[in-house]
DNA sequence: TATAATATACCGACTAGTCGGTTTGTATTT
DNA sequence: AAATACAAACCGACTAGTCGGTATATTATA
């Protein structure tokens, strides 16, 4: 068991602070709206989380081991580059299908990124741990002459920012495509775009 | 005459408001911050603006007015897909480069468009705009038989993320690679993939 | 084993301050 | 005179955080 969560109520606090950011943004949740769907007290809130802020950047931890945690974990060495992409993008498919607050909770943390100076330095830690992996399996391509020669640096930023355009479906839908369609058609045509 | 100076006074509420709005958030900027950034009273603000939210909603017109005319205004018939998908990205480019602003208010855009209808329907119209004129030039690229036959959904979407891709670089500075690098290796990145 | 001592978890009324919006009043233009 | 453009005091609802106190769990001691 994660030594993350290792308390009940924590957890509790955790899991109607993430739905309530979520659904109405970090400024449009009162402390008292938490309070109401946690079930739990003021008192007992704020005796875990000194404020609304450490509380909310306990939610990038609690999120980041709750959807990153397969992606992050992949490992290059002995992998087949296309099909580790292939994997990846599957894992943000199943993200995406089982709870789409997921990418919405991705956006919001973007969004305070912007304002203030915790968020986005704790964000950004995730961001280069998630384009050293892609850097990483582009470089395997490279080695395995498997891809042409690439710019490392461009060539995962596209993947992430391809990865990251589902986003865009869990905010306007769009009955045309699906995320998954979108998905799998975009990590193919990345891997061929990669190719020699 | 009138018209001129009621111009003048919303031009510099509209600009104050964008400024802070990008900045600190919808949520955390007050009307007492435009107020005072402004140099305009309370009084003038509610008298060309009936609330907060109808003075963001119209900062979305004024933003599109001033950031996606240019690329909004292409003409596809006469055009060559490649080139024409260059020059989107160039204006992205020049964009970013006067002001990085933009980016930052469209993460704003996108932000309230998830837990506000009347933003989200907003932001949409403008989304399908521009996914109309990628679908175009894609559907061009196919009938000049310039790009193979892609699916033209998806290839309009990934323009559109890839391109959406800046705002990364808005919020995260990155050392090892420049906006302008990223945008003009991604375009030509797309392009090279839906060739034939 | 029973009890005292202490630490942790929790409660909820209260406070000091903030913010969107209103109202009332004034100057300028038509 | 009437309408427009602006100023600024004001209002009431709401909010993050506090604090005195209680309940429960854990450890120490006799």
């Amino acid at each position: 068991m994660s030594n993350l969560i290792k308390d009940k109520s924590k957890k509790i606090i955790l899991d109607a602070a993430l739905s309530l950011f979520v659904k109405n943004g970090y400024s449009q949740t009162s402390m008292d709206d938490i309070v109401n769907l946690s079930g739990l007290s003021k008192g007992a809130i704020y005796h875990h989380y000194s404020s609304k802020k450490v509380l909310f950047l306990s939610l990038i931890d609690y999120w980041e081991t709750f959807y990153f945690k397969d992606i992050l974990n992949k490992n290059i060495s002995d992998c087949n580059p296309d099909d580790l992409l292939r994997e990846i993008s599957q894992n943000v498919v199943i993200a995406f299908k089982s709870k789409k607050n997921i990418f919405l909770a991705e956006l919001e943390f973007w969004s305070l990124s912007n304002y203030d100076n915790d968020v986005r330095e704790r964000i950004k830690l995730l961001y280069v741990k998630l384009l050293k992996l892609f850097k990483g399996v582009v470089r395997k391509g490279i080695d395995d002459k498997l891809y042409k020669n690439l710019n490392v640096d461009v060539a995962a930023l596209s993947i992430m920012t391809s990865l990251q355009g589902v986003i865009w479906f869990s905010i306007f839908e769009e009955s045309t495509i699906s995320a998954e369609q979108y998905l799998n058609d975009v990590i193919e045509f990345i891997i061929f775009g990669f190719k020699k």
